[in-house]
DNA sequence: GATGAATGAGCGTTCATTCAT
DNA sequence: TATGAATGAACGCTCATTCAT
């Protein structure tokens, strides 16, 4: 009991430094002093270094973290997506989920440690493997444009990532942009990909 | 004679910290300290600061210059673009003309003064402008899906952006990503948007 | 036998925490942290505080310690010692014993606690009572040269000094300087001070 | 004029850096922090770093510059040393002139960057080499035991560093220890090396 | 106007020490 | 008693900004 007490508290206050950095460098960018991020978890500067050596290690094990639930949401895509638009409607889902810390990882990626780099490549790798295989068999179906996937997913990522690094002029800065312009972004794009006797509506 | 070499040598320095300070953080981003910029420029340190009271001072002057710049490029587009495919060749023109600075731009406008947003919807307002007369003719003539107009702009931007932000994953890092991708991505989106019986080969 | 028991353990902590200090300091200087003395001998961080509620009460009783043991050996250098050579041999083989933290010792002792240099007093009063009874003695019988014995005994110290604070420039890093330059300083030292017709071979 | 102010008031400020930080790392050695240096100097903080970049450049300049200035006044020894006597007194000359930093140098040149060890090197060679060729010249004419010269020099230098290393138990902590030892050092050495026949008084 | 040395607040990191368990 | 997470003062160093020349 005694241990587990004391574990508990240790974890606690990692949890307490890993959701507070979350938190804030969702709110104002990877590069927020370790000092605020003490005052703002509550625990003393020296206490975010007995937990991560670095600022390196912490922003690692964030970005680790988040690759691990982002990928584990978006896993569960392959389930429910037997159409592009299923497919999309899902990983908006999933994007809306992570919407600020994800929008700030594509933003700052080229700040942070490789590891990082990584983190980014593993969950677009997942989304494209997904988005892959329910686009070709639409495009063999015939109901979707013939044109290289790479691109249309290309396409389909500037299309979203547009909106998350333009957030402040679609849409209050506290709403979630993915929220307020789902419908027009999937529209639009299903629109734009299916061939015309297909119409989204 | 004397005071109009004192001009001539202020705006000489002026220049070359304008010059300098554009090339570097072209370069290297916008956080390389303004001693070096300084030192690139071949000038004292303090001189910056004669010329531009602020950092900021000095990033809302390029930031506007640039929009200036940049703008007037813009605006030769009208001239030239009957269709929506010189139009998007001619954007393509100018972002690969402007391509290390404005990829700076879209990267780090967050830390930028306010200013520099500005810059930035000038330079989306000015292509939006001539895209959505030119795209709006085209529908009208049925050459383009009927699609609401900003979005369709918004996928355009996007999907250009999309490759200027992962320039590392696409290309060797010192080439042009515009001129390399320019085949593909005019391609690919105007499948995208022309009707069927309008194929772009 | 609880209290048996914890006595022990409590004990054996103590001598892990000692022992480990010892060889770690000897091995890499006084300003290794406390941490990594706790690491190496396998107890708390916060047990080193337990025993020694500073680092210089660590610090302190090491010495003492040491000066205890050093301090011992150094007391049969009596019984053995009818003649300088002998009582010398004997001094080099103590020296050879604690080389790593004797050399640590003179070498930091400004930065250790006052009480280091009672300590450094003690061992080198030991000696030097045992240098000055045999000196003395063969000052009276003519075979050692008529000069003031504490400067005759701190020649004898400085050259041995010498060679343990310049360890690096007199042999490899890891063998004992006193082992390699035993024959050396002996003969030298033993020819300075004999009359030319006792020489030393 | 103008100019040659503004290098007056910079070479002012290294100078106040440079011998403020020679004074106290003379009286306390060499860790003390650089803002220490800074307050007594009376400068700011981040000025040290204007004239060095790092702490490291600021010790590797003061062994230099101290290499410098000690090498020349041993470099004097030549002219003036027609005996063993002669050299070594002036070699005492020289030692009591730095002798509050050749102490810490020597006493802490293991935490110093490589380039200490060298000027230390340097120091002492120049040394050995006079010290070698007198010596030479007096075993030849048999004023001087016929002894390996490096041991003789390394006792010489043993002795005399040891009052340096020791100079709390030897002398107030104000006074030289080689001023007050001077005579005592010299007679005793000079009498263990000499021949018999030679005694010094 | 141009200079560049000087400034000092702020950064990430270290480590002896404390204290609740 | 033993634990080890938590603490916070201190460190070397950076850099936009100031100002005497």
């Amino acid at each position: 009991m005694r241990v587990s007490t004391r574990q508990t508290q240790k974890s606690n206050t990692r949890k307490k430094i890993i959701e507070t950095a979350y938190r804030i460098f969702s709110e104002k960018g990877f590069s927020v002093p370790t000092s605020i991020i003490a005052k703002e978890a509550g625990v003393s500067h020296g206490s975010i270094f007995v937990h991560f050596p670095t600022l390196n290690d912490l922003l690692i094990c964030l970005l680790s973290d988040f690759g691990d639930n982002m990928g584990a949401s978006l896993h569960m895509l392959a389930k429910k997506c037997y159409s592009v638009e299923n497919l999309l409607k899902e990983h908006l889902n999933v994007l809306e989920e992570y919407e600020a810390f994800y929008s700030r990882l594509i933003l700052e990626k080229n700040r942070l440690p490789d590891e990082a780099k990584s983190t980014f490549v593993i969950i677009q790798s997942t989304v494209a493997f997904h988005f892959s295989s329910v686009i070709d068999r639409e495009i063999e179906k015939g109901t979707v444009k013939k044109l290289p996937i790479h691109i249309l997913f290309n396409t389909w990522l500037g299309l979203v990532h547009y909106y998350l690094l333009n957030k402040e002029f679609f849409s209050d800065s506290n709403g979630s942009v993915i929220r307020r312009y789902r419908a027009e972004l999937l529209s639009t794009y299903l629109n734009l990909i299916k061939k015309e006797s297909e119409v989204y509506e």
